[in-house]
This record gives structure tokens, C-alpha cells and sequence, in this order.
DNA sequence: GCGCTGAAGAATTCGTTGATCATTCAGACA
DNA sequence: TGTCTGAATGATCAACGAATTCTTCAGCGC
């Protein structure tokens, strides 16, 4: 098992390497092989498909987001700096990530055409971290208390879509997001300070 | 000058006729022109590219969606109403109309491409309609004072850019979409009668 | 002159064909 | 028997000439 685990983590990272730099379309799957002295074919037993593989990969990414978002969460800065930190370290990690690679955009690009339900687990395990934000603002008397800290925490991320994926949906700046993001925040934490009437059915 | 006016008129309509029954790119300058009973080339003397003829066209659009706008803005219910019916009539208004005519979406993804700024004049526009309602609800006390209006509507446009063109940027039903829509702004309502403080750098 | 046409030119798209690629799998190898 | 290869297959892509379409403009008719 170690094994054939090993021989995954090497595909992996031989296509990651290929990928970043000449793009998913131009990477094929004999190269990779190639890469890892192995036939085409035999990848195949360790990754179902070649989109497959850019789904690895951005669990990979997604992966190491998700430690730095733990550590963000469980620090012990007051909740509202601890949101910004949150959706400021998604932003600049991944605008670097895409500004130093660029080809990273297109591996987004396939997987948000072909795999359209791979963002929704992502946002499912940022909303674990974003609950417990919320719930420790509560506790602290930060927040004013909220029902359903996960249907807020839904309609957060519904409000800072645009910075998920900055060069997907905009061309500004670093800069000018991050102005925007922190202003959006602005007028999200004085409501979650306030206590937020939720007017619409939440169930499901 | 009339006269004109009018032609510009024929054309646009025969334009739109064609544009929403088979898409922007399946509808040709000819076929325009010989709807209206001219040449190909006269059209050039009314809007100097097809392009344009789709830009008049989502101008047109969007001067029917002001001048709903202004009336939910200038009507008497609580400011936190308005700005609900406000973006709730944009939502629906924009999705049954590509409910409608599916083609609408090839017009609105062509002006993206091709017209990136052409948008920025729609959220200008309504940003006026945006400061007027937050105006009133200060003068009211149902919001809380504001130091900048103008870069809080910017804020609440960015935070609801998701339900902006619906189709273009979900898959979600319109029930959904206007369940989250509320959602977002039970939250951002809720910073607004509490009110903001603005940690941002908002000069430009 | 003014408004318009229709042909010419430039740009884009289309359709075909050959090549490349993702994926499968029978069978070789160990 | 379990692992892997490499050829086979069908799907997708690239190339490129043909055709269509956008755009311009010389000149025609009023």
C-alpha cells in the first residue's frame, strides 16, 4: 500500500510540475508518464482520469490553505481580526500562487467546468473554520449571539465570493482587492457585532 | 436629426429581434440590414460596429432596470426595505429576462469580453440610486451615521456581485439565489444600522 | 452636397483532414 | 498472480484553405 501510494505522490508531482508550467492542456498524460518511467497507461491505475489528476492537485493546494486557516482559527486575536486574517491569507496566498504560476488559473478554469461540485467541499471545510470564529466571537461577547452560526458563516462566503479566486472574477490588483475585501469585512463584522435578524428560511 | 433617431431605433430593434432569437454571433449585419430594408454599410452610419449595437442594446436594458431603480428609491418604505427591493428586483429582473432569452447570457458574456468598462458604468449608475436610499436611512436614524456613503455602496455592490448576473456566475435556482441574496443582506443591514467603522484607505 | 449602395478588403469563422491525445485492455513479464 | 506495457480506439485538437462576415469607401442617384 505504501507503495502504490508512493507511486501516486510521484504522478502527482510530476504532472504538478509539467502543469505549472506549460498548462493542463499542454501537459499529456505520456509526458507524465515519461516523467515518472512509466507507460501511459499505467497511471491509469492511480488516477482514474487525467482531470482527476488536477483535482489531486488543487486538494493538495486546498490542503496546505487549510492548515494556515487552523492556525488562524485557533489563534487567540480578538474574532473580527481573526476573520479578516482568514479571507486575507486566502486571497494573497492564492493571488501569488496564480501570479507566480499563472497556468494554475487554468487548472481552476477545468476544474470549475468539469467538476463543478469540487469548490463546494472546499467551502464546506472553510465554513468548520469560520464556524468556530463565529462561535468564539459569541463566547467572547465580540459578537452579539447569531442562531445559526453556519448560515451565517454560508452568506460570508456568499458575500466574499469575489475575492475567492481573484483573477478568475476581476483584474484588479492585489492591492485594491484586499482594500475591498477589508471594507466588505467592515460592514460584515459591525453586523455580526450587532446581531444579525435573520429574515429568510435557513432549512434545508 | 429625428429622422436619425429613428432609423438608429429600426436597427437596434431589428438587432434585438434577431440577436435574442438566435444569438449575438449567429445574427449577421446583413440580416440586420435587410430587416430594416437597407445595406450593411448604412448601419455603419448609426453604430460604428456590431459590438455597439449589442452595447445599445444592454443600454437599453439596463435604462428600463434605472428607471425601476428610482422608483423603489424614492419610495417611502424604511431604507433597509428599499435596499432589499432594490437588489431583489435587479436579481429577478435580470434572471427571467435570460430565463426568458437564453441568448441575453451570449450578449452579456460578449460585453464582458469586449466591453469590460462598459459595466462599471451600470454600477456607477446605480451606486446613485445606492447613496440615495443610504442617505435617507441615515436622515431617518435607521441607518447609523456614515462617513462615506459613496464607498459603502461600492462595499455592498461587491459583497453582491454573485447575484449580479445569475446565470453567469451560478447554477442556482432563483429561489435560492434570492434566499442567499437576503441572507447577505440581513448581515450587511445589520452593520448598517449599527454602523461601519471603516478601517480603509478610501481615497482614490 | 447628402444619403445610400454594393463591391473590395480585412478579419473571423467554418469545415475538413490529419495528427495527437486520453483511455482501455489483451497479453507479456516477472 | 499481480504489475505493467504498448497497441487499439475513439475523442479531441490543430492546421489550413474556403467561406462567411465585419467594416470601409468610392461612387451613384437624388
Amino acid at each position: 500500500m505504501n507503495d502504490k501510494t508512493d507511486t501516486r505522490t510521484q504522478i502527482l508531482e510530476a504532472a504538478m510540475n509539467r502543469i505549472v508550467h506549460y498548462g493542463y492542456g499542454k501537459t499529456t498524460m505520456s509526458e507524465i508518464a515519461g516523467d515518472c518511467g512509466m507507460s501511459a497507461g499505467n497511471i491509469y491505475r492511480f488516477f482514474a482520469s487525467k482531470i482527476d489528476i488536477a483535482e489531486a492537485m488543487a486538494r493538495k493546494f486546498n490542503t496546505e490553505l487549510y492548515q494556515a486557516y487552523a492556525e488562524i482559527a485557533r489563534s487567540d486575536d480578538p474574532a473580527p481580526a481573526r476573520l479578516r486574517a482568514f479571507f486575507e491569507y486566502g486571497l494573497t496566498h492564492t493571488y501569488d500562487a496564480i501570479e507566480k504560476d499563472a497556468k494554475i488559473l487554468e487548472v481552476a478554469e477545468v476544474l470549475r467546468d468539469e467538476r463543478p461540485l469540487f469548490f463546494n467541499e472546499g467551502l464546506a471545510q472553510e465554513r468548520i473554520y469560520l464556524m468556530q470564529i463565529l462561535e468564539d466571537g459569541m463566547e467572547a461577547g465580540t459578537f452579539a449571539p447569531m442562531q445559526d452560526p453556519g448560515f451565517i458563516s454560508e452568506m460570508i462566503q456568499s458575500a466574499l465570493m469575489k475575492f475567492r479566486f481573484p483573477q478568475l472574477y476581476s483584474l484588479l490588483t492585489q492591492e485594491k482587492l484586499k482594500r475591498e475585501l477589508n471594507g466588505v469585512l467592515d460592514i460584515l463584522i459591525a453586523g455580526l457585532k450587532h446581531g444579525v435578524e435573520i429574515t429568510v428560511e435557513t432549512k434545508r
